[in-house]
DNA sequence: TTGAAATATCGCAATCGCGAATAGCAGTGA
DNA sequence: TCACTGCTATTCGCGATTGCGATATTTCAA
């Protein structure tokens, strides 16, 4: 079957193929093999009577008309999968979803553990693909590769709607059988070495670091680990600090030798947001997912009122 | 290759399925057998876990799950029509194109015959279908089986995008050699036998016979015939009158032996023009075909100023 | 009961994608 | 300079899917 003349389903390797501008690439992307993607960029170039994508080199290139098409085809992507492969209405009981996430191992640790496990009981067919955050999120939210991003609300843009998780603020950390188990001044917390997290192949630093950096003070790092949740089997046993989230140092103080403090400098508070597409505004599954955040957050934290430090 | 496990190409049938309630009529239409359309249904059931079309009886009923995918599907298919499958850019001495368009033969003797010609010159790789205009004409538009309908201007909907083409007002016509070769008085014309045209099956009167119904004004009619073309040959050789646009009148008064009168009765001028989908606004054919009405229009009636009566 | 108008099913041919292998091309680096 | 790497394009048999014509089945009306 075509829609005139065009098999439609080679919409979706050549939205791949501009993307990429690479065949074996876009072939993994899509699961097929090289041979398939070839001749699928053969069939797009007869049907355009263009040749979308011309070797340059060692690297492809798009032409003027690759270049036209490529708003269009991933618009009208986008839109199929909002509006008619997305079922709009979400049966919690019966529907089989795999919710894709950009969420960070602090969020995950202190609402979105509890969230997915109250989710797979509700809804028995949910399943969640977690992937930590990274430069390219947005890009791949843009794309519909992923159904939502959870970070700091401030590094959210206004482009796609967004809601507000939870708020929390930082606290520090040490061990608690070591020097530092107790109220710090500013000059301890500077003269001591201190665990942060960096993040990914290009240690992109955390919130923490990037508001201390900007207010120009800085510290003896002694150890930079991959997440934040490494961070508290830093400290155990040193003289270490670290600087974390309140929310995310309670958890991890239920079941480890740690002691928390509140900063001896001001770190201003956060907002955890998530943000999901605006194609998908109409979404049962991102609603009913949402609510489930805002409940867990309720349960875990609503009706104590404000948190106080220690 | 598939989105989201989903057949695009299915999409295609979908569409004419739930437009046609009628898996043969949907069949023919799209060029397929009936068992492959059937088998099409099947796909699409399986994949959105639903009826969609129910057999009641001898007809289908949309099931609420097919009323909803309805509009995102015509909207999808649309879109890529209008963005993908259409080359935004026209270039008359290359495009292999065909125009769909629903015009009148009036329309057609005094403009449209020489707009395909120029057309035709210009853009050897371009050809017309033509259709008759009916009741179904604005369902086609937005269907997008045809890419524009020309006819009164205050027939067409503001819905989508117009542009009027030329005015044109009433005469009356009468056998050169007929008692009626003269300038008529009201009550002449009121007692003359007349020659209307009625389209279709189902009868539609033209413009000018609503008008008089709509004052009130009866005449005799003698003949009732399938098109304006044919009014002249049944005006030649008696003493029966017609009216119709001065424009029609005065292409046939070229080979016919036709003398043409202004009305004695009052008739609003009427403007003709042309609509197409607002999805191809974008579509530089459109423009094109349209740039060549009004190019054919100024050659023919331009620099004349106004037109005068007899 | 039979006929007309539908949808669904069945066996066969064509197409598409696979894995595997291969050729060709353009940079890279020893 | 010459092997090497990473990429695109092409080919070959094989299995799965899709479409066709023929046929079975269902429903309603004459």
């Amino acid at each position: 079957m075509r829609f005139e003349k065009l098999d439609l389903n080679l919409l979706v390797a050549l939205d791949a193929l501009i993307e990429d501008r690479n065949v074996s690439a876009a072939s993994k992307r899509l699961h097929l093999s090289q041979p398939a993607l070839s001749g699928a960029l053969n069939r797009l170039r007869d049907f355009f009577g263009d040749e979308l994508l011309a070797q340059n080199g060692r690297t492809m290139v798009l032409t003027p008309k690759a270049e036209e098409l490529r708003g269009p085809v991933r618009e009208a992507l986008m839109f199929i999968r909002a509006r008619i492969t997305t079922p709009a209405a979400f049966e919690p009981a019966t529907a089989e979803r795999k919710f894709r996430i950009h969420v960070s191992d602090y969020a995950y640790d202190v609402l979105i553990a509890d969230v997915t496990r109250k989710a797979m009981t509700l809804a028995p067919g949910v399943s969640f693909e977690l992937f930590t955050p990274d430069r390219r999120m947005m890009e791949r939210l843009e794309r519909g590769e992923v159904d939502m991003i959870m970070t700091i609300d401030s590094y959210l843009p206004d482009t796609h709607p967004k809601q507000a998780l939870y708020t929390d603020e930082h606290s520090v950390i040490s061990w608690s059988e070591g020097r530092y188990a107790h109220a710090l001044s500013a000059e301890e917390y500077l003269a001591a070495g201190h665990v942060i997290a960096a993040f990914g192949p290009d240690r992109l630093p955390a919130f923490t670091e990037a508001h201390l950096d900007h207010q120009g003070i800085s510290r003896r790092v002694d150890i930079s680990v991959q997440s934040f949740t490494s961070i508290p089997r830093s400290i155990v046993g040193t003289d270490r600090l670290a600087t974390m989230y309140r929310r995310h140092a309670e958890y991890f103080a239920q079941f480890m030798p740690i002691t928390i403090q509140r900063p001896p400098l001001s770190f201003p508070d956060i907002v955890e947001s998530a943000q999901w597409h605006t194609s998908r505004a109409g979404d049962g599954a991102i609603r009913w997912l949402l609510d489930l955040c805002l409940e867990a957050e309720r349960e875990m934290h609503g009706g104590q009122g404000e948190r106080k430090c220690l």
